[in-house]
DNA sequence: GAGTGCCA
DNA sequence: AAGG
């Protein structure tokens, strides 16, 4: 029993302001203690190309890129555990899902004004029937969806701070990426920039 | 602005 | 190629 969404795009169901601004600001201190704990890095990809996004993760696994490839690991490249998955981040996503199953991973990716993410499929999980959530703060990003291959025509979307996004289902392997940050569209980030949370069953 | 190709 |  999942809750119906506001707008839905290619499939991927998107829940605008889900969040209240109350709700979103408990959960940047949240975010901040998962920083304390495991701070942001900007990863490398296989060639060596350092991403614009900043990111570090919560929970069981976190996303992890190097020259070796895409993964998930079990620590911070500090050695440290992940730290927990904030238990707000938990009750979104079984309020949106209606899933029982907890998700592994809450990946957490910061945009300053002009980092990118190219169109790429999450495909790293073993077992694709789960959704992944994503939950949208500060800074408006444009979101870009496209197909299950390579090239063809997308569609994009600005999502806003509060805004939830949940690729299940057919849309659960479509490409997708963000293609620029709205500098100065949201009072939520004293230092403005984009924050990013995705949630994923990993295995 | 969007889509395609291509790089190593 | 989660980049340019």
């Amino acid at each position: 029993m999942s809750l119906p969404p506001s707008l839905t795009l290619r499939g991927v169901q998107i829940y605008q302001q889900a969040l209240d601004r109350a709700a979103q600001e408990a959960l940047l201190e949240d975010l901040r203690a998962v920083q304390r704990a495991a701070p942001l890095f900007s990863p490398e990809t296989r060639f060596g190309r350092k991403m614009s996004v900043q990111m570090t993760s919560a929970g069981k696994y976190g996303w992890y890129s190097d020259r070796r490839g895409y993964r998930y690991e079990r620590r911070h490249p500090s050695g440290v555990d992940w730290p927990p998955i904030p238990q707000a981040v938990l009750e979104l996503w079984h309020r949106i899902t209606g899933l029982d199953r907890t998700p592994d991973c809450c990946l957490v990716n910061f945009y300053r004004e002009g980092a990118r993410m190219g169109l790429h499929q999450d495909r790293d999980e073993a077992d694709f029937s789960w959704p992944v959530l994503s939950i949208s703060l500060g800074d408006d990003g444009l979101f870009r969806i496209g197909n299950l291959e390579r090239g063809g025509p997308t569609e994009s979307i600005w999502l806003q701070s509060g805004d939830v996004a949940v690729l299940g289902g057919e849309a659960r392997l479509l490409h997708h990426g963000v293609d620029k940050i709205r500098a100065g569209s949201s009072t939520l980030l004293a230092q403005g920039g984009r924050i990013n949370l995705t949630c994923r069953v990993v295995d």
